[in-house]
RNA sequence: CGCGGGGUGGAGCAGCCUGGUAGCUCGCAAGGCUCAUAACCUUGAGGUCAUGCGUUCAAAUCGCAUCCCCGCAA
């Protein structure tokens, strides 16, 4: 079939690189346009475009993929589907209608259930058990359109929002050639979204990354295992920024009743931090201008003392 | 030229402002104590102080340049 693609993120690449591996056509990889990033502003494309670019695909980055001239390109391609993921922009009714068979996304949850840009952080955040991948038909209202194929996956206890998205990553691209396959034959069917179940999940935000100390020890993992690779879970040590990438949680510790935040164990074995309810053993940290390093480390170079409080 | 922090034995840091003996905690090695130990005591090995140039009698420290790393912001 003659398929555009669509995609921006790094979750995008793998069922890019399924498309290129398969028979169908790809006419055009379309991409957010290259924008400086990272620390010095240098101008940078996205993984789909490196991908695309290595693999001698033609790339559009448009600016509005709803403008004028956006749709007329797209019209001139005569592309049967459309595949969308990942891809950073809404679209409009004018522009879901191009394909002449339909668009369909490669979402990364069971919908209804998290609808939106961050499912699977949202996922490990609100302590799931699984999630998955959902291929639908794209609707112009976003993640709301039917579904034609669905997969659920486990989340492990020790998952991260980055682990638990190579997986779904590799699972999306294997599903979505097999929609395309169903597509091609004609033997799918569009199941509706229940509407009663919708679980939105926003893009994160700076400020979901701070940790709550007040709160639960489990609540406070999920969200240090939820919040990466960004912004990650950061708290506050001494007026500079202390990020945790992995923390442990324990139910009990030994006779004390700290305040929230409290370091009630700071040893070369390991640093334990009271929460509203039960303790963490902290053992992936960060400080600000710092390197990443575990909680031993840590506390033989920073004088970390119990007593100490995080906030 | 977006803002800021950092690079010091194997690890994490102090020292820099106010130039003058390479410091701390940990690890490592050897020995001791001990029923024993991840505990304790003794001793020891291990460093181009990111790189280059400059200032100076003298530079980890002051100045200029370069490389690398990190936090913020987008």
């Amino acid at each position: 079939m003659k398929i555009v693609f669509f995609g921006s993120a790094h979750f995008a690449v793998a069922a890019l690189e399924a498309l290129i591996k398969s028979s169908h056509e790809l006419v055009c990889v379309v991409t957010q346009p290259d924008k400086k990033k990272g620390r010095h502003l240098h101008v940078a494309g996205t993984d789909v475009k490196s991908t695309a670019v290595a693999a001698g695909l033609k790339t559009f980055q448009p600016e509005d993929i709803k403008s004028k001239e956006s749709v007329n390109f797209l019209r001139k391609l005569e592309a049967e589907l459309f595949v969308i993921v990942a891809y950073g922009q809404v679209f409009s009714q004018e522009v879901l209608d191009i394909p002449k068979i339909m668009p369909v996304n490669i979402h990364a949850s069971l919908l209804p259930r998290y609808r939106g840009a961050a499912p699977i952080n949202w996922a490990i955040i609100n302590a799931e058990k699984k999630t998955g991948i959902s291929i639908i038909y794209v609707s112009l209202k976003v993640d709301s359109g039917p579904v034609i194929l669905q997969k659920e996956i486990k989340i492990e206890e020790n998952d991260s929002a980055i682990s638990l998205e190579e997986k779904l990553r590799d699972l999306g691209a294997e599903l979505l050639m097999e929609a395309l396959r169903m597509i091609g034959s004609r033997s799918y069917r569009l199941l509706e979204q229940d509407e009663d179940k919708v679980i939105l999940a926003p893009k994160l935000k700076k400020e979901d990354g701070l940790i709550d100390w007040s709160g639960s020890a489990a609540d406070i993992h999920n969200q240090i295992r939820g919040v990466l690779p960004w912004p990650g879970a950061f708290t506050c040590y001494r007026g500079k920024i202390l990020k945790i990438f992995q923390a442990d949680v324990l139910p009990i510790f030994p006779n004390h009743k700290p305040a929230a935040g409290e370091v009630v164990r700071a040893d070369k074995h390991e640093i334990i931090v009271a929460c509203g309810r039960g303790f963490l053993n902290l053992k992936e940290l960060q400080l600000e201008a710092g390197k990443r390093m575990s909680g031993q480390n840590f506390i033989i170079g920073h004088k970390l003392k119990v007593g100490d409080i995080l906030e």
